[in-house]
This record gives structure tokens, sequence and C-alpha cells, in this order.
DNA sequence: TCTTGACTTGGACTCTGTCCATCGTAGGAT
DNA sequence: ATCCTACGATGGACAGAGTCCAAGTCAAGA
């Protein structure tokens, strides 16, 4: 059904019906959940899936970069399947809601030689707080 | 001595030897201690200060806006004496050095009305993420 | 110096995530 | 269609980061 599980089954990953519950409890867009989540949503449909079958299956897809994994409040990691187009993130700093942006231009360009400190930066990450519709 | 401590004072903080410790251990530039690494540097100066105590003094320091708290890397959280300036951080990939960076523009009005989905945006935050000089 | 409310303590607890030995199974080989 | 086996799943123990609480202590104003 999905791309994904297309993609991953011609990558030679091993298919298993674990793998393809979390596969597609990831598919949609504006989708960040925590692990726990995703356990849980896995569950409703696989009642015997494990937690750690959950992290393991989260963290091949990481690695495999078909999946982003972001923290933006300092407590759990969520994760992000819209990884082929470069984004970034809104967060409602009182609901916790995530919306995916894309603002023009490149941000990685904005830091100026001279404040690189020798370092070769290679990837920029930016977050805007603010208030959502609901809770302003 | 600091101005951080004259600045707590004159708000009304109420001071007390653990709390002069954990104020005086963040002082400087480019810091970015966790708790566990701000309490260590305390128990040096204060061997019976509990862990409970380190972390709320820091949450005190974080609410009254003198010290900010970033997480670039999902475990621990750091924090940030540099308040009263606006900055933003770069991180290596492989040692976790943290430097203050601060570019040009505000990256505030970077992003288009039209990606804000209605939300009132009042910060963001920024991580450029690659290698340092010494790991690079 | 006294008093009192605010601060500190340390241990128990929660949450998030990792590790590991054992069991089960996907998918190629026959 | 069946068999094999290496790879994946399981769940319980463990670890790291942070919070909570009841009891004891102390800063600072009266």
């Amino acid at each position: 059904m999905s791309d994904l599980l297309e993609r991953l089954r011609a990558r030679g990953w091993r298919m298993t019906s674990q793998r393809r519950v979390v596969a597609e409890v990831l598919d949609g867009d504006h989708v960040h959940l925590t692990a726990d989540e995703v356990h849980a949503r896995a569950v409703a449909r696989l009642p015997e899936i494990s937690r750690a079958t959950v992290y393991n299956a989260l963290g091949e897809l990481v690695s495999l970069g078909e999946v982003i994994e972001v923290s933006t409040d300092g407590r759990a990691k969520r994760y992000d399947p819209n990884a082929h187009r470069p984004h970034q993130h809104l967060v409602c700093s009182r609901c916790g809601t995530i919306r995916d942006v894309h603002p023009a231009g490149d941000p990685l360009t904005d830091l100026p030689a001279e404040q690189r400190f020798g370092f070769t930066v290679s990837a920029v990450e930016v977050t805007y707080r603010g208030l959502c519709p609901g809770c302003a």
C-alpha cells in the first residue's frame, strides 16, 4: 500500500508483522508521535507487540533515513515520517502540537564563516515556538 | 562578585550557600553544563549539596530568565547562563562541544505568514550541527 | 535574638530508553 | 510445499534523567 513499505522491502528490510504495523502507524503528514504513542497505536492492531520491538524498528527507520527523530521538549523523542522533504517545526508552547513548516531560503547559509569557529556545518534544526490558534 | 548574584539578590531571591554555588558554577561564556555536571562541580565546593537542590535552583534560574535550557541531543538538558543576548548553538555531532553563535538577522522573520498556521510565533531555536576542528 | 516561612535533604518514584538471553519466524534453498 | 537458519521479537531487568515529598534546617526581617 504505502510507498514507505515498498521502499523498505526494496532495500531488503526484512518484513515482519510488527515492522509493518510500526511503519503503517507512522504514515501521514504532520505526524510526530513519541515511541510510546507509536507503541500504543501498534498494540491496537497487534496486541502482543513489545516496546523493545517498537524501539528497534524506530531506530532502524531513523538509520535508513526514512524517519526523522525530533526532540522539541527535552522529554520523549518524537518520530517524523516526513523525511524526504527538508522542513522545520512549529511547536505550541502550551499544548505541544507540532506542525511541519517550509520556509524559503537555506538556513545553513545564514551562519557566516567567522561565526563557525572552524566547524564543518552540515545541518541545521530550526524550531519556531509560540501559541497555536486553539491555545492563544 | 558576579552581576548574576547581584541581580538575583535585587530581585529578592533568597540567597543560600547552595544557590550561591550553583550560580557561581554557571558563570562564564560558552558554558553549557548538564544538571549532573553542575551538581558535580557544586559538590566540589559544598560536599553535602543534594541533586534535588541543584534541580530546584536551575529550574528557578530558568524561570527568572537568567539561564536558558538547551536540549541538543535528546539526553540531559544543558544550562546556558548567556541568557541576556539572543544567540544560537553550534554543536559538534561527534564530541558534543557547544559554541554560542550570533548570526546576523532575525530568524523569527524568516517564517512567512502563510506558513504560520495561525500560530503566534514568539521564539526560534536554531541548532547548527557539524564537526568541530578537533573532530573533523 | 527570635520566629517563621522558605529552602534543603535524601530516598522513593516516574518516565524514557537500552540490553540481553531466549524463543519464533521470514524467506531463501531444496 | 517443506525445511533451515540467521535475523527479528519478546519481556524483564537495568540505567539515566528528572520529580516529588515529608521532615529537618536556616536566611533574614521583626
